[in-house]
DNA sequence: TTATAACTTGACGTTTACGTAAACGTAATA
DNA sequence: TATTACGTTTACGTAAACGTCAAGTTATAA
């Protein structure tokens, strides 16, 4: 079932050497909890590249971390386009100058969007205590007439 | 333009009381950047109940604040329909007990997204300054090369 | 060998969140 | 009085993010 399985019970040539965990697409799907519609998409979109034994789509422990980042990103709300931007910063590697600026300049940009929404995301779990001790003090007048 | 200015203009019978603000479609839209047609669509869905002057909408402090909580819940990266809900939470009057118990779980989970957006958002975050770090001593090695 | 499970590539359907255009009403201004 | 600004409804268009068949391949189990 697991690609993984197979490779393990193939003969090793070196035997010190860890055997690279591989996923089917079927595995990432159930690990993460999306369909492998979803998956194929993200390829589609370029957000993942897995290699191929023939037509089968083989994928390694850096698609995985990409799936991850993929999904965190929608967790905060970015769209794919959003992500595939950010997840190029996370693995390019920035030869010249310029590109460094520019890449400076995007992670400020960045960061202000975070920032923005971690200020969002404190005002909202703030209001939502008071609501909850409203609700908790209406529940008390409630249980005290019930015991008058 | 402003139908504020208008109401000032207006003789007041009682000076003492102060004018509640009210605002035009057109003066929601400036104050937050969206189009006047986001703001009908917020009230085809439910989230906005301006009252009316003849056929136009008429903005009071309310439905201001309700624009306010669905712009925020976007930058959340909520879905309207989530973001009804929520708001939802924020103006009913819960009288009876079951009702007074089923909010109380909705705040916990809603509690629970937010907590699990901001541990994202933090990680995201602590990767982003990882990432400039790296740009930087990229930077500084360039830097160094220069003045040799 | 047949059936079952897991994979593949299309390709059309659906929902969300608006954009855009048409066709019209109203009110202040030149 | 004509223009301009701002508002209205109705309705079709669209991009994003998949869901949902259909039709075929490959490998293992019965």
């Amino acid at each position: 079932m697991n690609l993984n399985d197979i490779n393990l019970s193939q003969l090793q040539a070196d035997p010190s050497e860890t055997v690279a965990p591989i996923y089917s697409i079927g595995d990432l799907a159930q690990e993460f909890g999306v369909t492998t519609r979803t998956i194929r998409f993200y390829e589609d979109k370029g957000l993942l590249n897995p290699r191929r034994d023939g037509l089968k789509r083989i994928y390694d422990q850096r698609d995985r971390v990409r799936l991850r980042l993929v999904l965190r990103g929608k967790r905060l709300g970015f769209s794919l386009d959003e992500i595939a931007g950010i997840i190029d910063m996370y693995d390019t590697e920035p030869g010249e100058l310029g590109q460094l600026e520019y890449m400076l300049r995007r992670l400020a940009e960045q960061r202000q969007t975070l920032l923005q929404q971690k200020q969002d995301l404190e005002q909202t779990l703030s209001e939502l205590d008071q609501i909850e001790a409203q609700c908790l003090k209406q529940l008390a007048s409630m249980d005290e007439r019930k015991h008058q």
